[in-house]
DNA sequence: AAAAAAATTAAACAAGCGTTTAAAAAATAA
DNA sequence: TTATTTTTTAAACGCTTGTTTAATTTTTTT
């Protein structure tokens, strides 16, 4: 019975799905077991705790994330690239899992850092020698001088924030699915020609 | 008794403190009769339900927040100088409260739009004719022509972001809250001078 | 000062929570 | 098959939740 099917693959998939939508504390045990198909003492007979089951979704959906960002750091295209492109699959990584950005700044915010340095991003993105790539572009003067602290802030809050504020946006301007989605990728383009435009003054 | 320590006040007052920073799920009604200094059944005798006093709490910040934002859109600075001021107010209200963001995309976009709708953030902006002054100066050429939805996006994203993001990119880079609200100040520079140049490309 | 109203309290309510138990069912090993 | 282990179940556990009750204190009114 190695199949990923089991009870335990239905329940960590259920409770993903359940603790995405709804946080740690908007939801149930027996929420998570019923999304499954499962009893309630299958979900602690399999995971020990409620807690203890978050906690491998926070690092699943963390390792997701961090992978859907890292993934073309490690080519060796030119920065400008690499920067149209990162925006690119962040948008489509997004589309695909929207509520994730508001998962992982909610939940995460709760956790005590202890938690959220064992998930090693820094040290992931280093090892892509991103930041060396950036600093030896900075010094060619072929991209604007900023600390990588902001330009991570500007890429992540151009990408992550439309998905974050969507039902906000969505209300105050009367958009369904479709207008947002289509809003989106009107954005994403002048997201991109903004963040390019900046940190590239050549082009 | 017409003074604002009243028992009312203060339940309110701390309703707001503990709803802003665990959300409705993340405390109890017991922990805001604590804050407030106060038995818990007064809660109740005073606001009737745990979700009453919370719906009341949603509208007085969505009222803060709303004001933050519009207040500069009345009056006939040129467009540029509304952006200008517009990021430095919003920087500035966010860093007085820094947690608001957050409550806001989260709290709300829990509650159906029917809620949302009755707090009328479009019209309070349509009031100040500011949608009005941006077409006219996308039609002098003065301003990139952008639709109401991005410009807002853009404006909303770079600002707001920051604080939402503030745990991850604290643990991320290891910065304490000094370190923290220098990059902000660093950051609210190169935001305004990047949104700027794009919004008003002939600058 | 006495009476009426309002505000506050401690205690209890039923309902729901995460978790555990102990027995039944299913799967595996002998 | 029989014995043994693993998986699943229904039921219950103690605890906390939001809310209510009924008694007490404080304030207001007369």
């Amino acid at each position: 019975m190695e199949r990923d099917h089991t009870t335990e693959a239905k329940i960590k998939d259920a409770a993903r799905r359940v603790f995405i939508s709804k946080g740690f504390n908007g939801c149930t045990s027996r929420e998570i077991a019923k999304e499954a198909g499962m009893n309630v003492a299958l979900v602690n007979y399999h995971f020990q705790s409620k807690g203890h089951l978050f906690d491998l979704v926070v690092s699943s959906v963390m390792e997701d994330f961090t992978l859907s960002m890292i993934d073309i750091f490690h080519s060796n295209m030119p920065l400008i690239n690499k920067a149209r492109i990162f925006i690119d699959k962040e948008y489509e990584f997004l589309s695909k899992y929207p509520e994730i950005p508001n998962f992982i700044v909610n939940e995460l915010g709760k956790k005590d850092k202890s938690f959220f340095e064992c998930l090693d991003i820094k040290d992931k993105l280093l090892e892509t020698k991103i930041f060396e790539q950036i600093e030896e572009a900075q010094k060619n003067g072929e991209m604007r001088k900023i600390d990588i602290v902001s330009i991570m802030l500007l890429m992540m809050s151009n990408c992550h924030f439309p998905f974050i504020a969507k039902p906000m946006i969505q209300t105050i301007h009367s958009l369904n699915e479709n207008e947002y989605r289509s809003q989106l990728i009107i954005h994403k383009q002048y997201v991109t020609e903004m963040i390019i435009g900046y940190l590239f003054p050549s082009k």
